[in-house]
DNA sequence: CTGTTAGCGCGTTCAT
DNA sequence: ATGAACGCGCTAACAG
């Protein structure tokens, strides 16, 4: 390789093999009514020369950057973590880039956020658990092509989420089924879509079982929140407690062992998500798997039928029920 | 707002208000020598018709993209993660944008990987522990400016890295301390470069304390590897391991408990990197805090000097030994 | 102070 | 099958 202080282009590989322009171009993109012998030899000056198209000049006049964003509401949820490794391999599968925006929880910032790492990019996946609906809404037109994940379907875009709904049931259902009559429910931040979802299913269930008592106390998403819950727990008398997520749950077992309480003896406890470390936690954690890397994974796969015009498949995924041992029989009164 | 069916482009502002695109130029770019009436006319007129220039279009005029790339091993791994987040949020307070390259451990694509994604942004952040020493220093050159994530300084790009050695030796040295004289290391993969410094300070201690025995058992990097290098570690008859990282330590300490091996009473386990989740784990990890996040950050700051032409700082940041229960002394006897 | 003009590097008609 | 010329949308140098 002949070496070159600054990077080669079309011209000087065009100068180099003695053809013009167009016909350097037309061998670089594989245009098959190129001469067999001229575009060996203008692929041996561009493979010489180290020559390849300049990816942000081919952007402007091809109007495709080969590149989406992922808008995450905070980079450190492990949830989230997931969906972006998903979405990350899908899309480099199909050599597109993935441009992230940690909007940290700043929901004001969000709508914001979406719409300048739209204009450098093909299209927007958007992860905004705590949008208003008709936020949501308005600014999904203005984003095209955009996807959804974990909201309610949307009009203006393809919706992949996980059916926590369904998921929630489950739990209560095996929460009922070991015994538990008084359990308490930590229903992490307000205005969550999931958590609507959640709610909808504990009200569901309280319908079902006259005999269930469901205890709501608001707290929040992360470790601390768990941890500081706990002795308003206690003073429920619940004898079982579902955790928003795994990382409530984490917390709140925490504390919980802190206080000399058994668990899941003295009081059952269940998280949500199954991240990878609900298995490590002291008991094990009884939660719902949501497939995470598969949530991004399909997110893509909706994002690249957009981007092909192709119908995109929206998808609800059902989360599965992992019952470890943080769960038991409730205990005899 | 006016509505308009595809995105204003800077001719129709230019159109609208009665000026000529420079003037718009002028104006959108904060350009002081332009009429203040004119300036405020032209303000009205992109704003009414919802006008940004094209972040494409200009980055191919002004040669930068705004945007900086980060080559990473794994999403899948905390400290990446941690790490990820800390350069994210760094760079997005300056108005920079992150591009995320997950190699995915693929050494072999990690080298053009990092090639492709330079290309279409002003710089790149290296992490890649396993690329070798002579692969790095080649492709330096060819992809400033660079900042590279715990590795030996480089010559072609500043280093931000965590000093691994000393956190060893700390590590070390506590649990000699407690009176372990035969502890086993589990070594990680082959090839990692901060691999090199443990083992170094390893080597260090071995001879600052002639009765201290330490066997080194070869395991991976994640939870997995930590589970099934159990027995092979209680076949050493070691009082004390050292795992590579703290996924290591919490596959470790799960398969010991299914043992019914007690720790720290059997056998004391360090951790490394102490991920969010090590206080959680039974018994919470001693480990060594890897500042993830604020390695982040410190590439982000290395890397904005680089693109202002200004010195890059290069950064060795010390782990701090974070004593939990999962050390005691020596079983004696 | 403002407008006209020339590129940035490439893909793509339109002739030949 | 190949080349000349235009334009993607914008910024910057140069006039006026």
């Amino acid at each position: 390789m002949t070496k070159s202080s600054s990077r080669a282009r079309i011209t000087d590989v065009a100068r180099v093999a003695g053809v013009s322009l167009a016909t350097v171009s037309r061998v670089m993109n594989g245009n098959p009514t190129v001469d067999a012998t001229l575009a060996a030899r203008v692929r041996a000056v561009a493979a010489d020369l180290g020559y390849t198209a300049d990816p942000v000049a081919r952007s402007l006049v091809l109007g495709r950057t080969q590149t989406v964003a992922v808008v995450i509401p905070d980079l450190a949820n492990p949830t989230f973590q997931g969906i972006l490794r998903g979405l990350s391999r899908a899309a480099a599968d199909d050599d597109y880039h993935v441009l992230i925006a940690d909007s940290a929880e700043q929901v004001d910032v969000e709508v914001g956020l979406v719409g300048t790492t739209r204009r450098r990019t093909d299209g927007v996946v958007l992860c905004a658990p705590r949008m208003s609906a008709a936020d949501l809404a308005a600014l999904l037109p203005s984003v095209t092509p955009a996807v959804v994940i974990n909201r309610l379907p949307q009009e203006a875009a393809p919706t992949v989420s996980a059916d926590y709904g369904t998921a929630m049931t489950q739990i209560i259902e095996h929460i009922h089924g070991l015994g538990h009559r008084r359990v308490a429910y930590l229903s992490g931040v307000a205005g969550s879509a999931s958590g609507s979802a959640r709610r909808a299913a504990l009200e569901a269930a309280r319908a079902r079982h006259g005999d269930l008592d469901i205890v709501e106390l608001a707290a929040g998403v992360g470790f601390d929140s768990g941890a500081a819950v706990a002795d308003d727990v206690l003073a429920t008398g619940a004898t079982a407690v579902l955790a928003f997520n795994d990382l409530v749950a984490m917390g709140l077992l925490s504390t919980l062992a802190e206080r000399g309480i058994r668990v899941p003896d003295d009081i059952s406890v269940t998280g949500f998500d199954d991240i990878p470390f609900a298995r490590y936690t002291t008991p094990p954690l009884t939660t719902a798997a949501v497939p995470a890397a598969e949530l991004g994974q399909r997110a893509w796969a909706a994002m690249r039928a957009l981007l092909h015009d192709h119908e995109p498949a929206s998808a609800v995924l059902t989360p599965e029920l992992v019952v470890r041992e943080s769960t038991g029989p409730a205990p005899s009164h």
